[in-house]
DNA sequence: CTCTCCCGCCATTCA
DNA sequence: TGAATGGCGGGAGAG
C-alpha cells in the first residue's frame, strides 16, 4: 500500500475523504475503487492527465455556457465531437483518457476540488451535476461505486429519471412544455444519442410527443392510462396474450424436453411445437422495416407483451424472439438476438425509470432467470383515467415514426379509415378532448390527415348511438356472408355469423355486424365478490380504440351491452362496469352474460343450445369452417332468474358478437388449441380472504359462466376437420369447470351433468359429443378442471370428492409423482403415477391461479376404447370407474386425472405467487 | 463466465 | 446538402 501511496500526489490524497484514508494518513486503497488496478503510473502522467484534463473540461464548461445561452431556442446540431481527434472534447471522452490515466475516483474528486475551489456555488447545475452528485454523496461501502460517473450512473434508466425530473409529472391542463434537445443533453451533460433513446420511449407512451426537429412537448403521464389501453387493445386484437402463451409453451415444452427427455405430447398435439413465423407475420411485429426497429415502436410492442400477458411478465429472451418473430433463434450466438436483447434492456431501463416495470427474477425449470414485471397502472380495473379521446388532452398525437399508434403512417389505419368514411358521410364534429386543451403539435406533412382521422374518430366515438349509418349497415347485414362493406374493411377477420342462433334463457339478445351478446338474467354484482378481473374500458372506449388502431369494430345497437366484449384474457372477463362511464351503469349491474369473442378472425356463434344451432349450423365437414372461436356465456343461476334487473328486455336470441378481424386474404395464423388459456384463467376468481360460505352463496346465486371455444386445429399434426370445445364454467368465483371436447357442430347435444358442492341438482350442462369424435379422428377427450374439493358425481349417486394432497417438493419433481384421492362415498382410493410437468404457463396472480400442470402420463392408461387418442389416464385399478352424469341420463366415464399444481413457475422476489391452490383436471369419455 | 448496457460509429432521414 | 436521427454492435463494467 505504501507504494502505491507514494504514487499519488499529495492534492490528490488531500482531495480523498477520510473515509478512504486511514488516521495514520494512509490511504486505504481497498475502499478506493479501481485504484488497485489503475494507480500503478508515473506522476508526471498523471499530472500531465490531469492538467489536460481539468484545461479540456473547463474549455468544454465555457462552451457548454456560451451555447446554452445561444440556444435557448434554437434548433442546433451537435459539436462534432470527432472534430477534434485525440483531444476528447466532452466530460465522458475525458473521463475515459482518464480512466487510463488513473483511478476515475481519484481523478472526479480531483475535479471537483478544482471546480468548488475555483467557481462559485452558484454553477449552473447543467455544468456540475456530476460532480455535485459525487460530492453530496456520502462515502459509505454503497455509495462508493457512485463516485465519479460510473458506468451505473450513467445507465440510461437514471438518466431518464433526470430527465423526468426537470418537468412536471402532470401538468396542468393547457399547460405547455417544450423541450429542446439540446437544451437537455446539456442539462443532463449526456450525448445527444443518448437523449434521443430516452425521447424515443418516452414518445412510445406518449409521455412526450415530437413537434418539431430537435422540439418535443411534454404531456407528462396524462396520457399514459390511454396509451397502454390502447396498446392492449391492440395487442388483444392482434392476439398476441394467445402467441405468447404459445410461445411460452413451445419454450416449456423444450425446456422439459432438455430437463426430462420428453415434451408434453398435448401441447404438441395443440402445436406449440409448430413454427413461429406467425410472430413475424403480423405487421405490428414485422421487423422487415428500419422503422419496425425503432426504439419507440420497440417499446410499445415489448409494453404490449406485458399488457396482454397473464401474469404481466416476461423475460427478455422471450420477448426477443416475439419481437424477432423466430422462436427457435440461437440466443448465443445470433447477433440479431443479441442486439434485441441490448434494445431491449435500454427500453426495459427507462421503462422502469418510468415505474412502469420492474425487474424480478422468474425460476423456471432451468432455473432462475431475470424478467420484467409490469408495474404501471392496472388498466384492468375501473378507475383507470382512460378517456375517450385518443388522447387525454385532447391531442390526437399518434402520428410518429416510432408508434404504432400511428394511425396515419399504418396503412392498415388509413384503410379502416378509408372504409369508414366510404360508409359514413359525416361532418367531423369534435367532441374528444377538452375544449380548452386541445392542442395539436403539427410534425407531421400530412397533418390534414392526422386531423381528419382525428374527426373520424370523434365521430365513430359519438356514432356509438344506435343510428350510426355503419352499424346499421352491418348489423344489418346477419346472413351469413360477408357485406361488401365488411369484405372492404382491412381487416383481419370477418364476419360468420349463423343466423337464427338461439339460446335458451336469455334475458336480451343484441345483434350486431360482428358480435352476438347473449344476456341472461342480471345478478346482483356483490361487492365482495368484484372480480379482479375487471375490464376498465367501455365498449366505446374500446372501439374507439380499435378503430383509432387498426381493428375493426363491430357498431353496436345497444351500447348497453357493448361494454362486456373487449378481448381479453378470459381472467378479464368478469366485467364490473366502473360507474364512471356513462351510458354502460346498467350493464355494470348486470353482466350476466359475457359472450367473449377471444378469437378475432372466426366469429363464429357458439350456443350450448346444440338443438338450436344444430340445424342451423352446418355439419362440419373439416375444413368447410376454418374459424375458431370461442364464446362465452354466462348464464344465471335459477335464484337469479327472478332478478332481472335488466333494463334490457329479454330476448331468445343470441347476437354474435366478434371482431372482424380475420384477413380474408391471409389465412389466419393457426392458433394452438390447449388448456392453456382456461388454466392460466384467473377467472376462477378465487377470492384472497373469501370464505367457503360466501363462495356458497354465490354459487347458488351468481349465474354460471361457460366459455366455449371452437377451433380448428392450429396444429399441423392434427386433423384439419379436427374441431374443439372448450367450456369454462365458472360456477362460482372459486370453482372453474373446463371441458375440452373435440365436438362436431352437431355433437352437442348430449349434456353433461357436473354435480357440484352442494347444489343437488344440475349445475351445469356441457354438450358432449357422442360417437363423432372418432369418426372424424378427434381427440375423444373431455377435461374437466376442477379446484380443489370440488365433488363430481361418482356413478351417477355419489358426491366423489378430490382432495389434493399437495407436496411442495412436486414443482421441483414433477416426473415422479403420485397422487391419491377418494371418495367420502367410497372405499376406493385412487391413484395414480408418473404425473407429467404440463404446462408452466398459467401463473396469474392472485390465490387459485394455475400455472403447472401436472397430469398422469400414458404409462399405466386405463381409458376405455373410446378415450381415442387421448393418452392420459389415471391408474383407476378394478374400482369402479368414475362417471360424468350427461343430461340423457347416462354417464361419461372419467378416463384420466391430473393436477393443476400450485403455481410454481413464475416467482417473483416478494413469492407472491406462491399459493398453494390445486385444481384437479379429468378426463373422460366423450361417447 | 454471463449478464448488462454504455458508447459512438455511421447509415438513414429530414428540412 | 448538411443537420438531425437513430440502428447497431463492439466491448467493457457488473455480478
Amino acid at each position: 500500500m505504501s507504494q502505491v501511496d507514494n504514487l499519488i500526489p499529495d492534492h490528490i490524497k488531500s482531495s480523498l475523504s477520510e473515509a478512504e484514508v486511514d488516521s495514520d494518513g494512509e490511504i486505504n486503497m481497498d475502499r478506493v475503487p479501481f485504484a488497485k488496478n489503475t494507480i500503478r503510473m508515473d506522476l508526471k502522467q498523471i499530472d500531465k492527465s490531469l492538467k489536460a484534463m481539468s484545461a479540456q473540461q473547463n474549455k468544454e464548461n465555457k462552451r457548454n455556457m456560451m451555447e446554452s445561452d445561444e440556444n435557448q431556442n434554437r434548433t442546433c446540431t451537435p459539436v462534432n465531437e470527432t472534430e477534434h481527434p485525440g483531444q476528447p472534447l466532452t466530460p465522458t471522452a475525458n473521463l475515459k483518457v482518464l480512466f487510463n490515466a488513473m483511478s476515475p475516483e481519484l481523478r472526479n474528486r480531483d475535479e471537483q476540488k478544482a471546480q468548488y475551489s475555483d467557481e462559485d456555488n452558484n454553477v449552473s447545475l447543467s455544468q456540475d451535476y456530476e460532480f455535485e452528485t459525487i460530492i453530496e454523496v456520502p462515502i459509505t461501502a454503497e455509495a462508493e461505486n457512485k463516485f465519479g460517473p460510473s458506468r451505473k450512473e450513467k445507465s440510461l434508466g437514471l438518466l431518464c429519471q433526470r430527465f423526468l425530473t426537470m418537468y412536471p409529472e402532470y401538468p396542468e391542463k393547457g399547460e405547455k412544455i417544450e423541450i429542446c434537445l439540446d437544451e437537455v443533453a446539456s442539462e443532463l451533460q449526456v450525448e445527444r444519442r443518448r437523449i434521443y433513446d430516452i425521447v424515443n420511449v418516452l414518445e412510445s407512451v406518449e409521455i412526450v410527443s415530437r413537434v418539431a426537429k430537435n422540439r418535443y412537448a411534454w404531456h407528462g403521464k396524462r396520457n399514459l392510462g390511454t396509451t397502454l389501453a390502447k396498446l392492449k387493445a391492440l395487442g388483444d386484437s392482434e392476439r398476441f396474450g394467445e402467441q405468447i402463451q404459445k410461445l411460452k409453451d413451445f419454450e416449456f415444452n423444450r425446456e422439459l424436453e432438455e430437463q426430462f427427455g420428453r415434451s408434453d405430447p398435448r401441447l404438441k398435439a395443440n402445436g406449440v411445437d409448430a413454427d413461429f413465423s406467425i410472430f413475424g407475420e403480423s405487421s405490428l411485429f414485422n421487423q422487415a422495416l428500419r422503422k419496425d426497429k425503432s426504439l419507440g415502436i420497440m417499446s410499445q410492442k415489448f409494453l404490449m407483451l406485458f399488457l396482454v400477458s397473464k401474469p404481466k411478465t416476461v423475460n427478455l429472451d422471450l420477448s426477443a424472439k416475439l419481437l424477432i418473430g423466430d422462436a427457435n433463434i440461437d440466443r448465443t450466438e445470433n447477433a440479431k438476438f443479441k442486439t434485441k436483447i441490448r434494445r431491449l434492456y435500454d427500453i426495459a431501463n427507462i421503462l422502469t425509470s418510468l415505474n412502469l416495470i420492474k425487474k424480478v427474477h422468474v425460476t423456471e425449470i432451468r432455473g432462475r432467470k431475470p424478467a420484467f414485471k409490469y408495474i404501471g397502472p392496472d388498466i384492468d380495473v375501473p378507475g383507470t383515467d382512460v378517456q375517450l379521446t385518443c388522447c387525454s388532452d385532447g391531442c390526437h398525437r399518434p402520428s410518429t415514426r416510432h408508434s404504432i399508434l400511428d394511425c396515419i403512417q399504418n396503412n392498415r389505419v388509413a384503410k379502416i379509415i378509408d372504409a369508414y368514411k366510404e360508409s359514413t358521410p359525416r361532418s367531423s364534429s369534435s367532441s374528444e378532448g377538452e375544449g380548452d386543451d386541445k392542442v395539436r403539435f403539427s410534425r407531421h406533412s400530412s397533418f390534414e390527415t392526422l386531423c381528419a382521422v382525428a374527426s373520424v374518430e370523434t365521430n365513430k366515438l359519438n356514432s356509438s348511438a344506435p343510428n350510426s349509418p355503419v352499424k346499421g349497415d352491418k348489423a344489418s347485414d346477419n346472413k351469413g356472408a360477408l357485406s361488401d362493406s365488411e369484405a372492404k374493411l382491412p381487416t383481419r377477420g370477418f364476419v360468420r355469423r349463423r343466423p337464427g342462433l338461439k339460446v335458451d334463457d336469455l334475458s336480451s339478445v343484441e345483434k350486431t355486424a360482428d358480435a352476438i351478446i347473449i344476456k341472461t338474467r342480471p345478478q346482483p354484482v356483490k361487492p365482495a365478490m368484484k372480480q379482479p378481473t375487471i375490464i376498465p374500458l367501455t365498449k366505446e372506449q374500446i372501439d374507439a380504440v380499435l378503430r383509432s388502431l387498426k381493428v375493426p369494430v363491430p357498431v353496436k345497437k345497444n351500447q348497453l351491452t357493448d361494454a362486456t366484449t373487449q378481448s381479453s384474457p378470459p381472467v378479464d372477463d368478469q366485467m364490473v362496469m366502473n360507474e364512471g362511464y356513462e351510458g354502460v351503469t346498467e350493464v355494470k349491474e348486470e353482466q350476466q352474460v359475457e359472450m367473449k369473442e377471444l378469437n378475432e378472425k372466426t366469429p363464429v356463434v357458439m350456443s350450448n343450445t346444440p338443438e338450436r344451432i344444430g340445424p342451423k349450423r352446418p355439419a362440419p365437414t373439416g375444413d368447410s369452417i376454418p374459424l375458431e372461436k370461442r364464446v362465452k356465456l354466462t348464464f344465471a343461476s335459477p335464484s337469479s332468474l327472478g332478478d332481472d334487473k335488466s333494463p334490457v328486455p329479454m330476448n331468445p336470441e343470441a347476437v354474435l358478437r366478434c371482431k372482424k378481424t380475420a384477413d380474408v386474404v391471409k389465412p389466419s395464423p393457426q392458433r394452438a388449441l390447449h388448456l392453456t388459456p382456461e388454466f392460466s384463467n384467473p377467472k376462477v376468481s378465487l377470492v384472497p380472504g373469501g370464505d367457503a360460505s360466501n363462495m356458497e352463496t354465490e354459487e347458488r346465486s351468481q349465474g354460471k359462466k361457460i366459455e366455449i371455444v371452437i377451433s380448428e386445429s392450429g396444429s399441423k399434426l392434427v386433423s384439419p376437420v379436427r374441431r374443439s370445445v372448450q367450456e369454462v364454467v365458472q360456477l362460482s368465483n372459486a370453482q372453474t369447470i373446463l371441458i375440452q371436447s373435440p365436438i362436431s357442430t352437431s355433437a352437442t347435444k348430449s349434456p353433461t351433468v357436473v354435480h357440484l358442492g352442494s347444489q343437488p341438482t344440475t349445475i351445469l350442462q356441457l354438450p358432449v359429443q357422442q360417437g363423432q369424435q372418432q369418426r372424424l379422428g378427434q381427440m375423444a377427450t373431455t377435461t374437466i378442471t376442477l379446484p380443489q374439493g370440488m365433488q363430481l358425481l361418482q356413478n351417477g349417486q355419489h358426491l366423489m370428492q378430490l382432495p389434493i394432497s399437495l407436496n411442495s417438493s412436486v414443482p421441483n419433481s414433477p416426473r415422479v409423482i403420485t397422487y391419491t384421492f377418494s371418495s367420502p362415498q367410497s372405499s376406493h382410493p385412487t391413484s395414480f403415477t408418473n404425473a407429467q410437468l404440463l404446462s408452466n404457463q398459467n401463473s396469474n396472480k392472485g390465490v387459485g391461479n394455475l400455472s403447472t400442470l401436472i397430469r398422469p402420463v400414458a404409462s399405466k392408461a386405463t381409458a376405455s376404447p373410446q378415450a381415442g387418442s387421448y393418452n392420459a389416464a389415471p391408474s383407476l385399478g378394478n374400482q369402479s370407474p368414475i362417471y360424468l352424469r350427461n343430461s340423457s341420463g347416462g354417464f361419461v366415464p372419467i378416463s384420466s386425472v391430473a393436477v393443476n399444481v400450485p403455481k410454481v413457475i413464475v416467482a417473483s422476489s416478494n413469492h407472491s405467487h406462491g399459493d398453494l391452490s390445486s385444481s384437479v383436471l379429468i378426463t373422460g369419455d366423450t361417447s
